[in-house]
RNA sequence: GUCCCGUUCGUUCAGCGGUUAGGACUCAGGAUUUUCAUUCCUGCAACAGGGGUUCGAUUCCCCUACGGGAUACCA
């Protein structure tokens, strides 16, 4: 062989191991992407009452999940109990998610109506002997739940419609006889990996043949459920734990229906400061009421995080997206937990003090507005000023209501507490004419000349500095509490502040 | 009643067979701030009880107690 056939002989090896690999690799790419089926995941509320913030957790949760992989974040209404569920609280659903940021990412579906198709999947069980109809009343099941209870015996289904024959079953339906649909439980034990509480298993007996369509014809919730959650393709479902027995009803549902069951995530549920239920009744806020108290969309985000998950970090304050990096089905607990509105605040709090002034200040004008103390055409320039003055002793937006108010009006209170603290000099009077006298000598309001002025007057008069300052702070704000008080001085300018020492005087006569 | 799930400071999250049981919130004390708040430091404070398994259990198993969920022609 020469020289230029073996060269001729590697090159064409070289070309066909090329394409090999190439064609290996685009086949692996191709399979990978068949497995790896995008995650769709979905926060399925109902319209019956406000969200409250175990709602929001567990979209907040759905939606972390569905930014971290990469996948869809859905919402679907679950308004199928007509009795209970409102669009004005669908309405209040969604623009409750919108200020939290949690909208979804694809339009959302109302559940009520796909009714059609939770209709065709009764039907198709009851075609396939999967489901059958039940003809008894509602009085006679009634009646053996009262009876089972009086003997102290677990009520069960007495499955008197299981077996009808074809006669029977026409018989009845000939006369008109009114009927529900059964889902028949078959036998053996059903059996999942749940993202949260593991290896769950029950034993089929336990489940009772439970009803899919109402006799009115309307399908219910565990039909409806596994139908939509199927037609929308959710891979996973992540929802409150109190969905955690009814997971192997749906599953064996699923499984009648030959469709894929999807993973299941359930969250531990939030419970009340008595460790009970959050209900409308007890305990259970709504975004609303956290949304007036004065919370950051990200504050109360976090908060709610860290309910049932836990990073384990020195500060625990995380923006949305830190959430979305460090959030792991793997450190979420299953212990219920209650939430403490102390802490909340608190991380509000720090979440206002990230914040800069001027992302803060759309959300203070309006309350200054509100309280009738800006016009709107109150300058920006000047509310960033103000914000950025009081944003450091404060946790809950509504706090630059109460705190604010100086900056805007004379006080009409002052803090008794405060007052006690440090005013009970008997030279304090003269202390206050003082100062009031000595700053009307000033010629500007800058802040460095009130301090500079201040402090000549205390030497002057050999008493600490603390002295003037305490009555100064009480008297322009009202409280014992405050932002760097020159500051405050130099806002309202030295003729306020005179008018508003000699206010604190005739208060203290 | 039956089935399922859970149980670490007051609250919350750590710990995944050997730790002085850790962090955060709250509370108390101190430092800084000429003052208050912020910030920083220090402190208080917990493995529900009883059996196993093991050289050794907060950690694994069982029982009891307590709590929650399901058991609906609610979702």
């Amino acid at each position: 062989m020469t020289d230029t056939r073996v060269r001729h002989f590697i090159f064409h090896i070289t070309i066909y191991d090329f394409c090999l690999c190439t064609f290996i690799f685009l086949l692996y790419f191709l399979c990978m992407n068949q497995h790896a089926q995008k995650i769709r995941v979905r926060f399925a509320p109902s319209p019956t009452g406000h969200l409250h913030i175990g709602g929001v957790r567990t979209a907040l949760f759905n939606y972390l999940y569905a930014r971290q992989m990469g996948g869809t974040y859905c919402l679907r209404i679950e308004d199928t109990d007509k009795e209970r569920s409102t669009n004005a609280n669908m309405q209040e659903i969604l623009s409750a998610l919108e200020w939290l940021g949690l909208s979804p990412d694809e339009t959302p579906v109302i559940q009520s109506e796909h009714s059609q198709e939770h209709l065709e999947a009764a039907d198709q069980l009851l075609r396939e002997g999967k489901a059958y109809r039940c003809f008894c009343t509602k009085e006679g099941l009634e009646a053996d739940k009262i009876k089972a209870e009086s003997e102290k015996r677990a009520y069960r289904y007495s499955g008197r419609c299981r077996e009808l024959s074809e006669n029977e079953i026409q018989a009845k339906l000939d006369t008109g006889l009114p009927y529900t649909v059964r889902f028949r439980i078959p036998e053996g034990i059903t059996r999942f990996k749940d993202m949260v509480y593991k290896d769950i298993a029950v034993n089929n007996e336990e489940i009772d043949d439970f009803i899919i369509l109402r006799s009115d014809g309307s399908p219910i919730y565990q039909l409806s459920v596994v139908v939509d959650d199927a037609n929308m393709n959710i891979t996973h479902v992540i929802r409150g734990e109190d969905h955690l027995s009814n997971t192997p009803k749906q599953i064996l549902l699923y499984l009648a229906l030959g469709k894929k069951v999807p993973k299941f995530g359930h969250l531990p549920l939030i419970l009340a400061q008595d460790g009970k239920r959050l209900s409308k009744r007890h305990g259970a806020s709504s975004v609303d009421e956290f949304k007036e108290m004065g919370f950051l969309p990200e504050g109360l985000l976090n908060g709610l995080a860290l309910l049932g998950w836990g990073d384990n970090m020195p500060k625990p304050i995380f923006s949305l997206d830190e959430l979305i990096k460090r959030f792991d089905f793997a450190r979420v607990n299953k212990k219920g937990a209650i939430f403490d509105p102390d802490k909340l605040a608190w991380i509000n709090g720090q979440h206002l003090s990230r914040s800069e002034a001027k992302d803060m200040w759309p959300f203070v004008k309006p309350l200054w507005q509100n309280a009738g103390w800006i016009d709107p055409g109150f300058s920006d320039e000047d509310g960033i000023r103000y914000t950025d003055l009081l944003k450091s002793r404060i946790r809950l937006l509504n706090e630059f209501v109460l705190y604010g108010k100086y900056l805007f009006k004379d006080p009409l209170t002052f803090d008794m507490k405060a007052i006690d603290k440090h005013l009970q000099s008997p030279d304090i009077k003269k202390y206050i004419s003082i100062l009031s006298t000595s700053f009307q000598s000033l010629k500007s309001s800058s802040a460095e000349e009130m301090e500079a002025k201040l402090r000549e007057v205390a030497d002057m008069h050999e008493i600490k500095a603390s002295m003037l300052i305490h009555p100064l702070r009480i008297a322009v704000t009202g409280f014992g509490v405050s932002p760097d008080i020159f500051k405050i001085c130099e806002i309202l300018g030295l003729e306020t502040v005179i008018r508003r020492l000699n206010l604190l005087k005739i208060f203290l006569v």
